[in-house]
DNA sequence: TAAAAAATTTAGACTAACCTAAAAATATAT
DNA sequence: ATATATTTTTAGGTTAGTCTAAATTTTTTA
């Protein structure tokens, strides 16, 4: 059986609450996130239990089985390549692929999505700095710190972001900083905790915290 | 409001059936395209009808408004389009890529077509011969002859396919037959209308009225 | 041109995915 | 340890798209 547009977007979601420890999600986080009532979420938790694709008991929240980590593995990869493409051969930037890869990312089709990867290079992140899972759906998280985490006086390499807005990622274009931007940490204000962080060796600065809370680097 | 899916589909199939000149098409010639009920067929009609889409008179069957028409022009664009993508860039064969093509051509987003159809290099023919609409929705159809049109002795250019059945297309593959091959016709055989044809200068192939009724042909 | 056949529509149901309102279970706070 | 608040589930409906069976209209045949 195969598996609705809606119910790959279930486990997608499920997958991305879950988190690397397989913590519960909660049926009012699903209903938040899939933009439907709790209600909604109850029918849709029973349907994915009875395919075998969650571990569901009733109050108790849910997790992906095995099954249901390997179809929301599928999914995501699927989603990350098409941003690469998307992005590298058509020009779109990388505040504007999210909405479109959500509808590519149900289409059908193994040897599509493995001719795609090949066509793309095997690319091993997406325009976010999100790492793209491997045919046989291994996905390795790289550990990452957040801007907030990096002391003054430390250079960063600048690989990805949390937060996917496109709004976010059109204010981090006007100030300058992609994916691989160099930023070093001035200043970090003790009031607000804005920093001053210069780019690439280039001009410096000031980020709110509510930007760097979203910016992941590493160091070098 | 946006089209379904589904409404997109049938949308795409009345203007298949209804040809160039925009003859009506009846309620079970859909039902069987759709590999639906006449009922359901009725419904979805009635639908239609209401969303100004088609024109609709019981019993009478149906046409294209202008705007049903240009719907379904669009959906065809996209179609053809993906193909192109598929086969060009993919590496995919002209006989794998119209299943793919029938998912794809339903993601929305005018300007992913559009960046699409630059990154191909604007092509104005499918994979198949078919021509591609622009982006005005401006489609005219090549008048191309049948190759059971041609005579003893004619060379005639291979243009495209009336069937897209893969079967077909694989045929056509062990034949040596493809987009652009030279074929002149040597010999016609009285009893079974089968053709000797010469292709592009090189062998002699026997090729049955079946397949010749599905070969469309240019004289050059 | 009336009867028979074929095509089409209507009537009544079903499933997937959603909803609101009410009931039940769990968690929190006095 | 209750009472209150929050979360979740259940009950009962809706819509899109499908179905079968029956009724109706159109077409064909005799
Ligand atoms: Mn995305
Ligand atoms: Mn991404
Ligand atoms: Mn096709
Ligand atoms: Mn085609």
């Amino acid at each position: 059986m195969q598996n609705s547009f809606t119910e790959e977007n279930y486990l997608k979601i499920i997958h991305a609450l879950s988190g690397r420890d397989g913590v519960e999600v909660s049926t009012n986080a699903l209903a938040e996130s899939t933009s439907t009532r709790a209600a909604s979420v109850t029918d849709m938790l029973r349907k994915l239990a009875d395919k075998g694709l969650i571990h569901y008991k009733k109050y108790q929240g849910v997790t992906l089985t095995d099954s249901g980590e390997k179809v929301a593995i599928k999914v995501i990869r699927k989603h990350r390549l098409w941003e690469v493409f998307l992005v590298e051969k058509l020009g779109f930037g990388w505040d504007e692929v999210h909405d479109i890869a959500e509808e590519l990312e149900h289409i059908p089709s193994e040897v599509l999505v493995e001719k795609l990867d090949a066509f793309l290079g095997h690319p091993k992140f997406d325009p976010h700095g999100d790492p793209i899972p491997d045919a046989k759906g291994n996905l390795t998280e790289p550990d990452y710190l957040i801007l907030t985490d990096v002391h003054v006086g430390e250079k960063v390499l600048m690989m990805g972001v949390l937060d996917h807005a496109p709004s976010f990622l059109q204010h981090l274009d006007r100030s300058g900083i992609t994916l691989g931007s160099v930023l070093e940490v001035r200043e970090i204000n003790e009031y607000d905790k804005s920093a001053s962080v210069q780019i690439n060796g280039g001009p410096t600065l000031f980020i709110s915290l509510e930007v760097s809370k979203n910016l992941l680097v590493q160091r070098r």
